[in-house]
DNA sequence: GCAAAACCGTACCTCAGGTACAGTACCTGC
DNA sequence: GCAGGTACTGTACCTGAGGTACGGTTTTGC
């Protein structure tokens, strides 16, 4: 990694704290360059200006989830053949990782963003909202998947049991961070799941599962 | 009410709604005093400074929710006796009363002060946290009530169902905003609804209602 | 050892938050 | 009918942040 990358995400860590805890606007450049110990010639060599700061956040920041993504549900599929269980050992797994932030989840950039969404352009916006439609159709397939096998004890739309997920993560952010209580955030993912089992698994007095 | 209360309160809703939209310190004075049609040193006869409008806003806020919970659920009460059925009934008024919402929710100050934290001071964090305390503690009075005459088929901590509730608005809210799409906020509270209903009502093959 | 990459220094402009304080229009009770 | 509070306006001024411009310097990779 060359020293301008280094240099690069060292400002983009900064940044990225920064804003989640004092908004956009309220991140002053000064600021990020006095931790970062370069001076503002050297923020601007980088980027063009705070606007452009705030698109290469997102990007990375969306990146990074999407392999988190493919990571657990990925381990998940390597350890069961049913998508139901599938998706419930994801979000065990997805629950741990939360569990496991010591100081809690730092916050999500796409909530600060939507809470600050006069202060961007439309692109900036529109790849906000392509991030969630990605998350949309990621967990809309893996509903997909389960219904083809088992039959749900109450007629739910796809997308809004799709959608539901990104809700409980982005609300359970929310309130983990309001409460100052890590464990929120790891709680509400485990009774989504909680949810997701009781809408499909037979037990013994419901065999709901297709033939 | 007075002259002056007036433009307070039309003060106060220009600048929430701003805040909303752009966070609390992409919002500036001089936007909220054109608006509102005053000069800046009518801006500091009502408000010390602009942290105290954030108190204020945030008070006036959590006083609105309040009212709106208070109306939503009471309005269940006077419908049904039984606990489960309050609760059912008043999440569904509640998904009514957001789908009303021609512009879709305008956002939760709440979620906006928790991702602008490090702006406030320790007083006002508090505040917030009350707020979804507040929130705890009167759905979990609502559960207590049910789980005393109803068996979940899971046995789950009543102070987490609790926080659930809030947890699908905060997430619904910010999904809505950022997907531009006002349905998705009641669409999830009544997702929230199927869950609860699942949890206890019983259905021809399983009878859990307590004895 | 040389060119590009990765910065630093300085100067300057604009705008927003905030302070200070004097002045004024309007209403209200006595 | 006027004293006094309420609800402001007007003016002036300070600080700090975003941003621009541009020339100079160091560091790195080949």
């Amino acid at each position: 990694m060359g020293k301008g990358v280094a240099t690069r995400e060292r400002l983009m860590d900064i940044a990225e704290a920064a804003i989640l805890q004092k908004g956009f606007a309220g991140t002053s450049i000064e600021e990020l360059i006095a931790e970062a110990g370069i001076t503002k010639s050297g923020f601007f060599y980088h980027f063009r200006d705070k606007n452009q700061l705030a698109q290469r956040l997102l990007e990375r920041h969306l990146q990074r989830d999407e392999t988190i993504l493919d990571d657990v549900f990925g381990r998940a599929r390597e350890l069961t053949d049913d998508p139901l269980h599938t998706l419930l050992v994801g979000l065990k797994l997805l629950a741990e990782l939360m569990a496991d932030l010591k100081e809690g989840h730092p916050g999500c950039l796409v909530a600060t963003y939507c809470y600050n969404e006069r202060l961007f352009d439309q692109d900036l916006r529109d790849l906000n909202r392509q991030a969630v439609l990605a998350w949309r159709i990621r967990f809309r397939a893996m509903i997909d998947a389960i219904n083809l096998r088992y039959l749900p004890r109450e007629e739910i739309d796809p997308d809004h049991l799709a959608d539901m997920i990104s809700t409980m993560v982005e609300g359970g952010i929310v309130m983990s961070k309001v409460l100052r209580a890590p464990l929120v955030l790891p709680q509400q993912i485990l009774l989504l799941r909680s949810y997701i089992r009781l809408l499909y698994c037979p037990n013994e007095d419901n065999n709901a599962e297709r033939v």
